[in-house]
DNA sequence: CCTTTAGTTCGATGTGTGTCAACATAGACA
DNA sequence: TGTCTATGTTGACACACATCGAACTAAAGG
């Protein structure tokens, strides 16, 4: 792989999904994308586990670290699937562990999704 | 109490819930609370319901105005009473219609909640 | 009373959640 | 190399909950 790409673009503005709520009605299809990422978001178990990874040291944690939320350790991994699957989450494998960590990107977004509609 | 807090008092950081989800590791229960709130956006019709309303003039809107996202009217009914038991929506009789208006409030924290999780 | 608008009840169907068991991967050690 | 242990994931199942529409009820207004 190339090392070409070293620019530092740090866009202010990101938005991998959807036009904020408040600034036109949203189509079925836009609907369809971001009801994906607010329901990953709308399970208390998947509300801490991915509490739990952004509040830990650089918004990464191994499941060791995070499997004290009351249910089993195969329903942690389905959770965490699932937040993966919804795009909030990426996994790494790093020996015997699997680090989980957030997506900073997707997060803002769905931030100024609801932060603009708000500002309406 | 005096009144001599007359200030506007526009609180850049309203927070009825809880605490960012980067900041600390969500308690059950705030988890709870919170979960509501994101399921109840977790759905692609109570959504582009909701984008409605904030999108329309003045952030509210009656049911007529929005019945048009492809099902029934008792199942839109169904729909709004569920935004409004998580507390983003509230609703006012105005003669015939109802009408149905978005928390800013809520809102915005909500957007917070996530913004200041990407800000760590 | 009749019409319009919206909410409620109720039941069928679908989707999500959680657990046990089995499997995959990585490291340690003889 | 072979095996043992620790860590996670996946599959299958039962259970609970959510969703949706048909029919009914309630409220407002002519």
């Amino acid at each position: 792989m190339s090392n070409a790409k070293a620019l530092p673009l740090l866009e202010p503005t990101v938005e991998p999904c959807c036009p904020p709520l408040a600034e036109r009605p949203l189509t079925a299809e836009e609907a369809e994308r971001t009801a994906v990422m607010f329901k990953a978001l709308g399970d208390p178990v998947r509300l801490r586990l991915f509490s739990s990874i952004a509040s830990h040291e650089g918004g990464e944690a191994c499941v060791c670290d995070i499997s004290d939320v009351g249910v089993s350790q195969p329903t942690v991994s389905h959770h965490l699937k699932k937040l993966k699957e919804a795009g909030l989450l990426s996994s790494e494998r790093r020996g015997t562990w699997v680090y989980y960590r957030v997506e900073p990107a997707v997060l803002a977004a769905m931030g100024q999704l609801l932060t603009r509609a708000a500002a309406v």
